[in-house]
DNA sequence: GCTTGACCTGGAGCGCACTCCAGGTTGGAG
DNA sequence: CTCCAACCTGGAGTGCGCTCCAGGTCAAGC
């Protein structure tokens, strides 16, 4: 049961001090613990849920999205289910992205070919 | 040189009729014609603009880096240069963006692969 | 000629996800 | 014991990219 600093557990997961103090406001991180004096104190299972919320956010999962997962979780292994779904709809659709993505990105490359063979058109 | 009504060159583009009005207000869609009631009126070079914005907006680009890419090429030939540098840099990005994604995507399938194994746990 | 749906303008408003701020507290190093 | 960097709070502000609105105009079909 490590403990982690604010500062540390930023650089571990890589969101600012202010988001994660904005997360726990939201109520998406719950229950963070705190110091006698009240400074936060971030455990291993919190880092772990940051490296989940990074994973989603990444992944362009809206925040309210986040927020209901992380409640069902909250309310017990009986959400299990609800929370697999929650997750595999989300994956169905960071794969659309990554086909629309490969596409444009494959658009892109065309156009720069473009400019490479025959510099000079004004034209879009 | 055939023209578009508004409508139909939303729906070509996947834009909405204030998305493509807000471009022309900010610029970035520039000498758009119009009838003399002062309708609007897309040319098929219009709708090729809004087809590569549709692709840089797919990918990420900001705004305000369409603006200067549409501004170059306003400016002429001379510019083309520039405008393959601004489009190569991008595509850079582009790819960061699918590997990031990918990784992410990975992540989020052995989560999900997690709840199909082992139902029930309550963590993170 | 009249109707009606598509279109026009300038400007305000929105949703998201932070980000910043002022003014005060904490706690480890020296 | 003192110092100061890191931390705390509530709330306001930001940046982006649209989106909506009111109040009016246009034009194609009957």
């Amino acid at each position: 049961m490590t403990g982690y600093a604010p500062s540390e557990a930023a650089r571990r997961s890589g969101f600012s001090l202010d988001t994660l103090r904005y997360y726990e406001k939201i109520g998406l991180l719950a229950d963070v613990g705190r110091t006698s004096g009240g400074q936060r104190v971030f455990t291993d299972d919190d880092l772990g849920w940051l490296v989940l919320f990074r994973c989603l956010r990444d992944t362009g999962m809206p925040i309210a999205q986040m927020c209901r997962y992380a409640q069902l979780a909250r309310e017990g292994e009986h959400t299990a289910d609800e929370r697999r779904e929650l997750l595999e709809r989300h994956a169905v659709r960071v794969e659309e992205q990554m086909l629309l993505l490969q596409r444009q990105y494959d658009h892109l490359r065309e156009k720069i070919r473009f400019y490479e063979q025959l510099p000079g058109s004004g034209s879009a």
